[in-house]
DNA sequence: ATAGATTATGACAAGCGTGTCATAGGGGGT
DNA sequence: ACCCCCTATGACACGCTTGTCATAATCTAT
């Protein structure tokens, strides 16, 4: 388990699955890079999806790392306030793991059963965790109650999610910090004043 | 050119392309349920590539002609009816054409040169209507004026792009009409007037 | 130094896909 | 009835991939 070898063919897996969907990704790109034989893969992996669903656990954890310290007590603040610091700790996540954004960005367009398993579960839980605190939020009086929570917590679920993914796999260059922050000041603004004249 | 034949081979291409992305589209598949020999699609068509692009060809028109009431004179309404209108456009079209949702689907999240020449290219075309409609909204006094137009461009270019792709992907069921008007009302109003207390 | 166990190697088998091509089949005109 | 042209056919060549496995290299313990 523990190797020098085994952390560079982790290394190549990244690069060839954030250039390549699952099915396109050759093992013998991933062998060629991490310049070892073919067959040493075998020797730590079982086979290309076991190899690539160690990469994917590795990402999960990275994310999680980011989000860790706003998932504590989520109910804690304002949804808004959270909305936004998911929104710059995703943001914060994808400026320093491009690699990472690419491979969910494929994981999370192939839509076939592993997508359910790793994604779907995930937005599911975050979108009645969302729909929970916006209705807290309610009753606070901090929104207005006719705004429908279900509505309401599928598009930031939508604009969560587009996030990251869209900003890369584009291959955006002006993925800036400082842009990104001024962009989530302004949607946050529009969901909460609205757009009209009022 | 013409032919009774040509159709079910068309048929049976749009079937296996709203099942399988591009590469994992099988032509077997496809001249196993036109009842046909494999050469004979070449017959028809220059290879997989030449009939999937007709297929999408096929289905842009047809999304088109759902849109084509709308687009004649666009700048004539405010911004976010016309919104309402093509979101609604949209969802007839998924609601009647489920097959070629998906196909749209597998295409606009396989982001290759492919989907920058098919989607990007629209979008983008979209997007700058949308922020000139928006200016336009301003001066009329309907927008406020502090609205980031770029911004809320984007916003309903995100949520406009999901809605029947998601929606169908998922399998969902529940893609009523009713369902998905009250939605997409809840949206906009969400929009026009912001969520918080005033 | 040596035996034995563990790991590395890369040629290769097996599978699966597309596109081809020699051959067969069908009209229509004479 | 015959010929000719055009379309249909499906076996097959070719390419590309993954995973295997006999063999070689390397390490470890005595």
């Amino acid at each position: 388990m523990p190797d020098e070898k085994r952390n560079k063919i982790i290394d190549c897996a990244v690069e060839e699955f954030s250039q390549r969907d699952f099915d396109n990704a050759k093992l013998s790109n991933i062998v060629k890079n991490a310049d070892i034989a073919r067959g040493s893969i075998y020797q730590y992996f079982e086979d290309k999806m076991d190899l690539y669903l160690y990469v994917i656990e590795i990402i999960k954890e990275s994310k999680m790392s980011y989000l860790e310290s706003l998932m504590s007590n989520p109910m804690d603040m304002p949804f808004l306030d959270l909305f936004k610091e998911m929104y710059i700790a995703g943001l914060k996540f994808a400026i320093d793991n491009p690699r990472y954004i690419r491979i969910f960005s494929y994981l999370m367009n192939s839509r076939n059963e592993l997508y359910n398993d790793i994604f779907k579960k995930n937005l599911d839980i975050a979108y009645n965790l969302y729909i929970a605190m916006i209705d807290k939020d309610k009753r606070k009086g901090l929104i207005r109650a006719d705004v429908d929570s279900e509505v309401f917590a599928k598009i930031v679920v939508d604009l969560t999610v587009n996030v990251s993914v869209e900003e890369l796999s584009i291959g955006n260059e002006n993925l800036h910090y400082d842009n990104m922050l001024e962009r989530i000041t302004q949607i946050i603004k529009i969901i909460e004043q609205g757009v009209i004249t009022r």
